[in-house]
DNA sequence: TGATTATATAAGTGAATAATTATATACTTA
DNA sequence: TAAGTATATAATTATTCACTTATATAATCA
């Protein structure tokens, strides 16, 4: 049954880092340390997050050098349900720009 | 910031069982005793579910005698977010439907 | 009014969760 | 190759969660 597997989605999308995480990536990529920065919180805890939101394939990630970038992914058999989602949701770029502002974005991306 | 709240909400849905019952109500009312039944759960597990999605104003409680019916909150600041997600799963009329043959149903309603 | 039925709440328990600190891995650059 | 930087994983801990059993509340009916 699809419920089944659509209700450990919206679980994972149940906790304001990670639904904060799935709003910024968005329409763009950004790389864990953004995350860190944006969210004051431990790199590991970022990790931990990104982990849960990969483990159900809600988004990729991409290597480039020594960062690693995340994106949605756009192939996910949830992608419809969660573009319902996030458009509901007021958009986060303001956290990116704030981050260009103080410089923290540069040093990576 | 509004994702704050909406967090909350989505790890409400999050859980199958609080799912099917949202899909159940959101075009009909349905009461507690059919919930255990269809659920094959305890009352007062259903009970609970029941009471956390009333604890975010998500369903309505309506009494007629002995039995109370439930059914979506129409008034939610999230409605529109709610049926988003419902809208992309499959429909569990036919959970009611098996009920009413095996004559479940009508004993309450 | 007493018994029955429907539902809610309380208390207890084991599992899952989100954070932290410590450590490992992987890439870059001197 | 060694040091530094970015990220992931492991171990631990306090909290939350979903369920169970037991009990309370509320309505009905004899």
């Amino acid at each position: 049954m699809e419920i089944e597997k659509a209700a450990p989605i919206l679980k994972v999308l149940g906790d304001k880092t990670r639904l904060t995480i799935l709003k910024l990536i968005e329409h763009q990529t950004c790389c864990v340390c953004e995350f860190v920065e944006i969210f004051q919180m431990s790199q590991p805890s970022i990790s931990q997050h990104l982990r849960k939101l990969k483990d159900v394939h809600l988004i990729q990630e991409e290597r480039r050098g020594q960062w690693i970038f995340y994106s949605l992914n756009q192939e996910s058999e949830w992608i419809d349900l969660v573009r319902a989602i996030l458009a509901q949701l007021p958009d986060q770029q303001e956290k990116l720009t704030e981050l260009e502002k103080s410089g923290a974005r540069i040093t990576c991306c």
